[in-house]
DNA sequence: ATGACCTAACTTTTAGGA
């Protein structure tokens, strides 16, 4: 079983990278986000064809989250109970049946960028992370196999960042936004790839300005969480690096977990 | 080079991203 997400920037604009991911790394679960297009609007004819069931919940122009599986999708959940997301469409959850019998829940998160810091911005992006923490606290109880997969745009530590200095005073970084990622581990979560490295320099995004990505001055915020029975399954993490040197790529790449 | 991008939209400029 193979559960990866990937914040795609436009899923219109990443057609062509989406088809190759789902054919060359075939996964069998991808939580995509930053759709920026409604429903109706998303390429749900080319994604069925390649061999995906899917479920969205999209957003013109902004934000827009989707899970797509090879497996059956049941009991969609669409945004974080509780939680005023302000039209903000950045949560959706699935519980995916699999071959002998199995589930998995999967969420597929956007969180919110937060910048600039001074702003409403980042309260909001502060009670998301409340908010995301509250539920996924509520989830555990469950005893199931749970993976929170996305963008959370948090950078957890120094090693996650090509330049800790550079990030200091940015709402992906700040101390507030890194006491919340660890929030949400405490209540018993799994870092996927912190599982299986203690590597620096292992990063998701690179943005597209400045020559950062040809520098390699990247940061690490797309991430996989991990309940306990999940956690207790999995094999393998594989940060999809080559997808941006591709055509017409995305500022962030995806990343796959892979379990027993 | 204190530079350099990309996306969507009521598009020729702006807002948002990170």
């Amino acid at each position: 079983m193979r559960i990866a997400t990937w914040n795609v920037n436009s899923v219109r604009q990443r057609l062509a990278p989406l088809l190759s991911f789902l054919k060359e790394a075939a996964p069998d679960v991808l939580c995509l986000q930053e759709l920026k297009c409604e429903d109706a609007a998303f390429p749900r004819m080319e994604v069925e064809d390649a061999g995906y069931n899917v479920v969205l919940h999209g957003q013109k122009t902004f934000n827009g989250v989707a899970i797509l599986s090879k497996f059956p999708i049941e009991e969609t959940t669409v945004g974080l109970p509780g939680f005023d997301h302000e039209g903000q469409s950045r949560y959706i959850e699935a519980v995916i049946t699999h071959g002998d019998g199995g589930v998995v829940r999967v969420g597929s998160i956007y969180a919110p960028n937060g910048n600039p810091p001074e702003t409403g911005k980042y309260a909001y992006k502060l009670k998301f992370m409340e908010a995301l923490t509250a539920h996924a606290a509520a989830l555990l109880k469950l005893e199931e196999a749970t993976v929170l997969a996305g963008d959370y745009n948090i950078i957890p530590e120094n090693r996650d960042v090509h330049d800790p200095a550079a990030w200091a005073g940015d709402a992906l970084f700040l101390p507030q936004s890194r006491a919340a990622w660890r929030r949400l581990l405490n209540l018993g979560y799994t870092d996927a790839l912190r599982a299986v490295t203690d590597d620096a320099g292992l990063y998701t995004f690179w943005d597209y300005q400045a020559g950062a990505w040809q520098k390699n001055k990247g940061i690490r915020i797309d991430h996989l969480l991990l309940s306990p029975q999940a956690a207790d399954r999995l094999q393998r993490v594989e940060i999809v690096k080559a997808v941006r040197a591709g055509e017409k790529p995305s500022d962030h790449v995806p990343i796959y977990a892979e379990f027993a």
